[in-house]
DNA sequence: CTGAAAGCGCTTACAG
DNA sequence: CTGAAAGCGCTTACAG
């Protein structure tokens, strides 16, 4: 069994390739008649015919494919939820998104000059290199969700405004010496930075002292070791963690001291996974607009392509806390 | 700045476009002069240039890509990790693991009609439709990760195995009268079931009366409405839960319910997530060895496509309990 | 040992 | 409104 090509459907319906290309591609500026249409249409359904994308690629030299570089990072439900939502929106658009996990081991300009996609979605950093290389083979790309991103057309999801919105529900709530509690990966480290420097400036303009920064592991110790020290002088009395799960480590450390939140410290995280709910006490946390975030990013993409896309929605909404018992 | 193409480099070198071909494809029954060799190599390295996968796959028929389909299930950091650890494997073979996350939007038929994957590992069930097409379009598909696999050369972790080493834990401390966590997500459906029939079966073989079913929600209130239900008549020991998120949920309902575990009730989770150690009590589970199951079935992918992989390793240590201190 | 040529399946100027 | 033909970049029989 041999691949139906286009010259099948157009013997079979008895019209040339070229009109058999019109109608399934809908080319504009060409008027094909209805019934010729219709034939080559029902001839192309019924013989199952599916365009060769190698072949489609290799003459347009653009395919159809949204390349979306997923970094090193700890994957996590938010990734898996917005890649999904991209995967739904692209398909949207005849785009089919394929995810390639950047582990650092290949060189990333030898994938992309190989599938020489339509555009591609850099979800983390990429090397100047790979972005001028990428730009001058004038395939779109979206980078980064990062802040400071040099390129104005890309949407980013402010890190230091999640950070900002901690220290403020946590000053709101009375309190003054705070803690951040960071993850140790490095991986992470771009977003951890950006995080950092956002509860810094939230301390700072409400008047609060610089908060006190310490890594902690996800380990119920190295929670219990960052309480010891932060009760230690001038005691925390908030925390701020980059994400549940450090937060629900925080909350472990708390437990293991024999201390009580919210009452002897309050933690908040960022994500609002699942398990946030379940903690004890109900972890108060950061929620963010994944779908939001998913719109945005592909509005971006379309619009590169030249897509006639309608503007993204307003990012003022693109996260907000969800208030529980822990603080 | 146009592509670099097989006819530059061998222009540049002197040579015809099938020698170079010949070198940077090493076809065997070739013997290029070590001369000429060196100088294609260095004139390709010294262009920057990159095969055109597009006309490659046209040429050939078949492409570098793996398709990788991921069904709507919760992602988690299991399916992460096994992702990952795919990509990794496949990548030293040269070939691009991509990811599709199906979500049953799009035909699945379209999609590897287009991109003519070299083989399709689908970590879920196919349609029979689209399991047969692949097999006539001579497309090596390898499949879920379930039990009663009809194809021989599959790899699958024994579901029920995991279920009946749960029941074992649990028999082991003296319990006789089980529970059975299972998720809600209609999508997980396939697992569930094969966890549920493991369990029954290790109850029966042990002598112990059938495991009590409830499904229990990511909620509080869930985990407290089936723990007061397993409590009622003769009252239930521990509890097998699907997953280690499900048992997070039996624990806090426990909590909800002025119950302590292990005392009253014993509770053990499937995953290790990170998160089971910071549960209160730490969350005893089964640990399964993905790195072992991301080798199996990426040698069960290559050997389907007749490269030379060593044998996969023996598949007995696919799991084992994690014991902590809720059970 | 190396080269000229065909052809994979498509799209798109260019004629008719 | 529709068709014949070129060409995207590669690989591979087939000659030399």
């Amino acid at each position: 069994m041999s691949r139906v090509t286009s010259a099948d459907v157009a013997r079979e319906s008895g019209v040339s390739r070229t009109t058999v290309s019109y109608v399934l591609n809908d080319t504009p500026g060409t008027s094909i008649s209805e019934l010729t249409r219709r034939r080559v249409l029902d001839t192309a359904e019924r013989l199952g015919y599916t365009p060769s994308a190698a072949a489609r690629t290799l003459r347009s030299g653009r395919s159809d494919v949204v390349l979306c570089v997923v970094p090193d990072w700890t994957a996590g439900p938010v990734i898996d939820t917005l890649i999904d939502d991209l995967t739904t929106l692209f398909a949207a658009q005849g785009l089919a998104l394929l995810v390639f996990n950047d582990r650092g081991n290949r060189p990333l300009t030898e994938l992309w000059r190989a599938v020489t996609p339509r555009a591609v979605l850099a979800l983390g950093p990429l090397t100047d290199a790979d972005a001028a290389a990428m730009r001058s083979a004038r395939i779109p790309v979206v980078g980064s969700t990062l802040d400071e991103d040099p390129h104005p057309e890309t949407f980013a999801v402010p890190q230091h405004g999640i950070a900002e919105l901690q220290v403020e529900h946590l000053a709101a709530r009375g309190h003054r010496v705070l803690a951040y509690a960071a993850p140790s990966d490095s991986r992470l480290a771009a977003f951890t930075e950006r995080r950092i420097a956002g509860a810094r400036a939230a301390c700072a303009r409400l008047g609060l002292p610089e908060p006190r920064l310490r890594t902690v592991e996800l380990e119920v110790e190295s929670g219990a070791a960052a309480v010891r020290e932060w009760r230690a002088g001038e005691p925390v009395t908030a925390v701020a963690a980059y994400n549940d799960e450090v937060a629900l480590a925080v909350l472990a450390g708390l437990r293991a001291e024999g201390l009580r939140a919210p009452e002897d410290v309050a933690v908040i995280g960022v994500d609002d996974i699942p398990l946030a709910r379940l903690a004890s006490p109900a972890l108060t946390t950061v929620w963010q607009a994944i779908d939001a975030q998913a719109e945005h990013l592909a509005s971006s993409v379309l619009a590169a392509l030249g897509h006639d896309v309608p503007p993204p929605r307003p990012t003022h909404e693109l996260f907000h806390v969800v208030e529980r018992a822990s603080t």
